[in-house]
DNA sequence: GTTAGCACTCATTTCTTTCGAGTGCTAATA
DNA sequence: TATTAGCACTCGAAAGAAATGAGTGCTAAC
């Protein structure tokens, strides 16, 4: 009897069943939408693998032997541990493809958000937390960014405009008012110098000599070349500074498991203190690919007992980024991660210059989940 | 017997006497810092008014028949009811001045905010929000926006960024792509014309009649004064839509009247939708002067149980706008008043460009409330 | 290997009881 | 006439006790 021969071990290693596999499943599917322990009566029931409560008791023991479930206490239902879900996404989920309603709401409502203003990652954000209903967290940062070009229109003798496009063709502007007077000329000079030594390098390369020698050729003795130097150094590091916002942190509340209003405050004002959600430095990961962080797999402590869930952009221009949301460890894995696919998906046409929506390719979902299993 | 006169009638319209106007005091001060009921024992311990505890409650007794208390029930202590709060707010506080090491503590960190880089009302909000622990709103609003200056910077036959700079000085701008090409001559004639006939007017004085002829004039068969022109609405437009910030709405978890989670995220979930907080159309009140709204008197049915502090601030140029707080009726009216004031007139002098610190003058404060009774 | 049956466990719910803070009233006092 | 000590009374909250029932593990039969 093999199977009994595991009975009362530590977390006995053995092929998991295709049976086993099934029971798991149904415990999850079923746990995520009731968030109670699911029991053996229920699982025979509802989910049609023909055996009894009983064999389904003895199934779930050894589940729970193997490290895949657990008992909140003896006379409980069973719960997944974070491994179960770890097995759940990686195998036995079943991915869900958005229907071509939703593909086409979804299409829909992300256009709307990319139209308006500025704003894009934090709308998208909020679009994320709005359709996922879970708080949701955007990420974006550029790696190399250089500026493309400097101009300085000359408003009055005391006041001038810097604008700056950089290599992404973003475009940024800052209005300078001075205590002294500058002539056109020196500001015409300027920008020719400036256009000449300071375009097509990162801010590292702003170097004190560079603007010193700048200030010489110009013989700028109003310090203007510093300013303006310093206005690019500005743009530059903000510029390649990742932003993160977080939007909708209070649909936390509507989960039964945050309903201690401790725990929701810990959880939320972590979140919008712009806490590190991924290992910091740690690459965004490969473009379109969903990842999944469960539970104890996060590295702050203040996730720990909810689940990240976060989809990867790339905007083709060095302008890279994430797109997620973040639960109770029991979240609808495979629904939410289809809906971020789809928007960094769009993200990353949009931001990449093309103006097609996202198609009817419903979606093609790659998730990848932490794979070193310990760290 | 005048004062047992009332007893047993429905809130009887009487003079209050000096010491029922302590004890009322007593109460909210106390009631600001427990959040619990209070009874006449502690009240006869702790404010030092020489009597017993005996003659407390009969005093009490009498402001609850009129109005400014009540009981939860037969056998707790008083609590202030939104007349209470109202009194207090109007005739009883004691007006709280900051102290010299707030005030510069409050100044430095206002600087700080204030000198990096351009989301300056957004980031009050968070100050606000930090500084009183309550969630935090800023409103800022434009009456009237109009373009000083055009520039359109020539980048190469089929890319020109469009410049503009508003009357009080902040500057626009944005990047255009067209699949036409433009000879310089023309950006250059444009830009003439847009400097000419479209600066010193509000969006709604650029009409389709002024943009035909404007491009007719200039000879403009490719449809560029109608990019530029829409792209001057937007900014106008933009620049006029009162925007409003909501941040730190996690803290209201801290306030014992919102343990529970539904009560909460109702509360936050109007806050973040960004629903109004003052009757719409209202104006914003006269500058420095800080508003206080509790409980009925809100006519957001979702803030109904809460108190809305606000305080104005007038940047001179035009642009005005609101600073405030959203918590429990319980608030420490008076600090949060002082802080939120101080922040107003911060943001006054910072925005009206003066560069000076709010000096040292703790501050004047005036408070004014919602003296319509009944609306 | 599966399943019906049954005793057992233990969180949750419901009902009681106890406890005490705080009241209102009365009668004595200044 | 205003204040106060004293006391019975009220009623929520906390603590304790009992009932409930979902779910289990195990055994023995199929």
């Amino acid at each position: 009897m093999p199977a009994s021969a595991s009975r009362g071990c530590e977390r006995v290693q053995m092929e998991i069943s295709e049976r086993k596999k099934k029971i798991l499943a149904a415990v999850v599917d079923e746990y995520i939408v009731t968030a109670e322990p699911v029991g053996s009566k229920a699982l025979a029931e509802k989910a049609g693998l023909g055996c009894s409560s009983a064999t389904i008791r003895n199934e779930l023991a050894e589940l729970v032997n193997m490290g895949y479930l657990e008992q909140p206490h003896t006379s409980a239902g069973r719960v997944p541990t974070a491994l179960g879900y770890r097995m759940y996404v990686n195998e036995l989920m079943q991915k869900q493809k958005l229907s071509l309603e939703e593909t086409e709401e979804l299409n829909s409502r992300l256009e709307k958000r990319l139209s308006e203003l500025d704003n894009t990652i934090s709308d998208v954000s909020r679009l994320a937390s709005q359709l996922t209903n879970y708080p949701a967290l955007a990420l974006s940062s550029r790696s190399q960014v250089t500026i493309k070009r400097f101009d300085i229109i000359y408003v009055d003798a005391n006041t001038f405009i810097i604008v700056v496009m950089l290599d992404n063709n973003t475009v940024r502007n800052k209005l300078v008012h001075l205590p002294v007077s500058v002539d056109e000329g020196m500001v015409k000079k300027l920008s020719t110098m400036f256009n000449a030594s300071f375009t097509g390098i990162s801010d590292s390369q702003i170097t004190p000599v560079l603007i010193n020698s700048t200030e010489r050729a110009a013989d700028d003795s109003l310090g203007l070349t510093s300013v303006i130097a310093a206005f690019a150094m500005e743009v530059l590091a903000s510029e390649a500074t990742p932003s993160t916002y977080v939007t909708g942190e209070n649909r936390l509340l509507n989960q039964p498991e945050y309903r201690d209003p401790d725990k929701a405050h810990r959880l939320m004002s972590y979140l919008s203190s712009g806490g590190y959600i991924l290992p910091p430095g740690e690459d965004l990961g490969d473009t379109n690919e969903v990842r999944v962080l469960i539970g104890p797999e996060n590295i702050a402590e203040e996730l720990k007992d909810s689940s990240v869930i976060v989809a990867s952009y790339d905007a083709g221009d060095g302008t890279k980024g994430l797109i997620g949301v973040v639960g109770p460890t029991r979240m609808d894995y495979s629904v939410i991660a289809s809906k971020l696919s789809f928007l960094a998906q769009g993200l990353s046409r949009r931001l990449g210059g093309g103006e097609a929506p996202v198609e009817g390719m419903h979606n093609k979902l790659i998730i990848k989940g932490d794979d070193s299993d310990k760290r």
